[in-house]
DNA sequence: ATGACTTGCGCGGCAAGA
């Protein structure tokens, strides 16, 4: 079984690339965030198409999470925790898959930037929230992969240059310690779960030739629960989407469970 | 270098991203 995560950066803006993507790979889910559209506007019919079921979860102008599938789903969309929160960045699904159901989630966790403004105590305050909504998943003691776009640049190594990153929202120690306390739920990181090798980065900024210097930042993760890490088989990359025309400004992660 | 791109909104430049 296949699952991947991408942020799109405006799923309208990247359809071809989305359908070329799902051609060539074929994932069984792809977790998408950024759709940066209203559920009406989301290219529903061009991605069934493809032969995918879609469930959204948008709001006008920005965030937005989605989950398309192979073969359909049940869905929760929200993160629970506070009911006040009109920010589209949670949702969540159960998939079939041979005689076993897989728990999805695809995440867009909040920013932070800049620093000393409301937006990142809403940031960690959101933490919380996954941690706590992550405590309650992994009692169903499932197959559980929580994907997405979590904002976090876990480690010194996630970077190319720390020193640049030392007050920014994305690399706080109060950040990194709330990812820890994510993972010290019982939750593996899976492209950590195959290799140590640095350099590894799913975002790249558009400006300043980030690209073209390798000035990356790995923000992309899939955590696993233990019924999930015990079938991780496989973790990619697909750093090649970065190269293309016209492309985001994060590239998919992708894993095969057994 | 409070910059550099890209997107949405909507038609003129902001806000937001990371």
């Amino acid at each position: 079984m296949i699952i991947a995560t991408w942020n799109v950066n405006s799923v309208r803006q990247r359809l071809d690339h989305l359908l070329a993507y799902l051609k060539e790979h074929e994932p069984d889910v792809l977790c998408l965030q950024e759709l940066k559209c209203q559920d009406d506007a989301f290219p529903r019919l061009e991605v069934e198409s493809a032969g995918y079921n879609v469930v959204v979860h948008g709001q006008k102008t920005f965030n937005g999470v989605a989950i398309l599938s192979k073969r359909p789903v049940e869905v929760r969309a929200g993160l629970p925790g506070d009911e006040n929160d009109a920010q589209a960045r949670y949702i969540e699904a159960t998939v079939p898959d041979c005689d076993r159901i897989v728990r999805v989630a695809s995440i867009y966790l909040p920013n932070g930037n800049p620093v000393g403004t409301e937006k990142y105590p809403y940031k960690l305050t959101w933490m919380d929230r996954l941690i706590s909504h992550a405590r309650d998943l992994l009692k169903l003691e499932e197959p559980l992969v929580l994907a997405g776009d979590y904002n976090v640049i876990p480690s010194p190594h996630d970077c190319y240059d720390p020193a640049a990153w030392a007050n920014d929202a994305l690399f706080l120690p109060q950040t990194r310690e709330k990812f820890r306390s994510l993972l010290n739920l019982g939750l593996t990181d899976a492209l950590r779960a195959v290799t140590d090798e640095t350099g590894l980065y799913t975002f790249w900024d558009y400006q300043a030739g980030a690209w073209q210097r390798n000035n990356g930042i790995r923000i992309d993760h899939l955590l696993l629960s233990p019924q999930a890490a015990d079938k991780l088989k496989s973790v990619a990359v697909d750093k090649n989407m970065r190269a293309l025309e016209k492309p985001s400004d994060h590239v998919p992660v992708r894993i095969e469970l057994a």
